[in-house]
Formats: C-alpha cells, sequence, structure tokens
DNA sequence: TAAGCTCGTTGTAGCATACAACTACATTTC
DNA sequence: GAAATGTAGTTGTATGCTACAACGAGCTTA
C-alpha cells in the first residue's frame, strides 16, 4: 500500500474501465431482466415515483437529457398506461406527471424481480461493503452534478 | 451500523439506482468529452489494445454484444484507420484484430483527456478510496460474468 | 405591452443494438 | 472421409434512445 502517484492512475484507470464496462453491459441486462418495461422508461417512472410526481424537466435535468428525449419516453409512459399527466394550476406551461396505479405496480414488481437479480448477484458481499460501495456510488454520482449537459 | 437486512436493501436500492444513473450519464458524458471517437469503438478500440491483438468474437462476449454489433464497430474503427484485421494461419474463420499506430495513438490522447477527466472529478477522493472503489468495481463487474449474453 | 425566457412537442437524423438469414470454415461423429 | 453439427463473421432489417432545431404556448420582466 505505498500510495504512489502510480496507484492513483493506476485506480482511476480501473474505475473508468469499469464503470464503462458496466454502462456497456447494463442495456443487456436490463433488457433480459424486463423485456416489457424499457430501461428508460423504467428509471424515469422510478424517478417519478420517488419524487411524487415530477415534472417533464426536472427528469430531463436529473438525467441530463434532452427535453425531446423525456417527451417521447413520457409519451410512451402514458401510452402504456403508468403515467398521467395532470396540469399544474399554478403554470399552464407544465404538467405534473404521476404514476397510475398500474405504474406503481408495474415498478413494484420490476424493482422486485430487480432487486433480486442484484441480491444474488451481491449475495456473498458482507453488509459493510454494500454500505460502502452504495456510497462510493453516490459520492461518485455527486461530484459531477454541475457539469453542463451540452 | 447495525447491519439489518433493511439495510442491505437500502444499500442495494442505492447501488442498483446510482449505477443506473451513472450509465444513465455515460453516453451523454463521453460524447461531449470526445465527439471525435465514438464511445463504443472508443472502449472496443481500447480493448483490443489491452489484449494486445483479440478476435471479434471476444470483444462480443466480453460485453455482451451481439457479434452483428461488434462486427459492425470494428467496420468503423477499420474504416477509420484505427485498426488493421490480420487472417489467423491457424484458423481460417478468425480475424485478429490490431490496433494500428493511429489506433494507438487516438487511444492514447483519448485516454489523457479521459484520465484527466476523472482525475478532475475524482480529485478530492483519498488514494485509498480510489483504490477501494476500484476493488468494489471490479469485483461487482466480475460477478456476473457468466451470465447468458442473451 | 414587447422582449425574452421556459416548458413541452414534433420533425429529422444518427448511433448502437438485436435478431435472423447467410457464407465460409472447422470439428465431431459415424 | 462424408455428413452433421458447430463457430466466426457479414449483411439485411427493425427498434430504441438520443440530440438538435424549429416551433407553440404560457410566464416574466423591463
Amino acid at each position: 500500500m505505498a500510495d504512489t502517484p502510480r496507484d492513483r492512475e493506476e485506480s482511476l484507470d480501473v474505475i473508468q474501465r469499469e464503470l464503462t464496462a458496466f454502462a456497456r453491459r447494463a442495456r443487456s441486462t436490463a433488457a433480459r431482466l424486463h423485456p416489457d418495461l424499457p430501461l428508460v422508461s423504467y428509471t424515469l417512472l422510478a424517478h417519478i415515483d420517488r419524487r411524487h410526481g415530477c415534472r417533464a424537466a426536472d427528469l430531463a435535468a436529473h438525467y441530463m437529457l434532452d427535453k425531446s428525449t423525456v417527451s417521447r419516453q413520457v409519451a410512451t409512459l402514458e401510452k402504456l398506461g403508468l403515467v398521467e399527466r395532470h396540469p399544474d394550476p399554478s403554470d399552464q406551461r407544465t404538467q405534473v406527471l404521476h404514476p397510475t396505479a398500474a405504474g406503481t405496480e408495474a415498478l413494484a414488481s420490476t424493482q422486485a424481480s430487480r432487486r433480486a437479480a442484484y441480491r444474488e448477484r451481491l449475495g456473498t458481499w458482507t453488509s459493510e461493503d454494500l454500505e460502502q460501495f452504495a456510497q462510493y456510488l453516490l459520492r461518485y454520482n455527486s461530484t459531477g452534478e454541475g457539469s453542463s449537459p451540452r
């Protein structure tokens, strides 16, 4: 554990490589896991649910997506009957998004199977390691929060 | 540090959410970082380089990609003059892929700017945290290695 | 009130991906 | 050693996710 600058570079490379590898695989894994509910839609739906309703612009900002992308995704979710749009009385431009009952349900079941997959995958990890890993990820993701979307 | 089952669930949820969030953002970040070299191409090129030559099938297996996807990506890399294909004398079906000089160079410069971005992003982390985080990611990614590609 | 901003939609285009069908080569089996 | 089966890679086709640009409608401010 000499802690040389070279170790740092090494760790940075590993982190970069492994995060990228994860991203590369995430899609196929997700697609295999829930062929029904598209990955992005799921993510957005989960976010809407967690926030107990939110606007499309919030989603775009949070995921660094173009508003047109979000617009289409939300349209898909609505078409699937998983999300409802409600007008915001205080601002006629915006729509407040809420999961429907079906949306909440779909989310719960997807969440469950997803959680099961993670549980299996991370079953051999100690709780401390899980906690620590989760903290690192949170810290990592919060760091670049302010980077401009375009 | 009570280590209840609920803590575990909580950590699992966070890991799931944060890894997904990362994946959601990876593309836009990468696109912003190197508009020239497409994300996937970069990843594959880096892999080819690391392995000092490999076959298309290896790439497909490692990244859980369909062989058709890899075929097209490699074709792109070849068109850009970053990769060369050499016949394998011991098996006429396969091609061994190698980075060209230009490929190595492109990789180095991309790697550099990328590393700089990571360095800035993770600048406040201690070496121990970096090392630990890298280990967790390695461990995470190696766990699901055997999952079937389709 | 006019200018400018924000929220969302739609048109268009590009990239990454999968699946299926196919060719060519290799391995196994009888 | 010929036939059946398997593997490497390509190409056709379709889909999903994304961005950018142009726009309409509603808010805000000067």
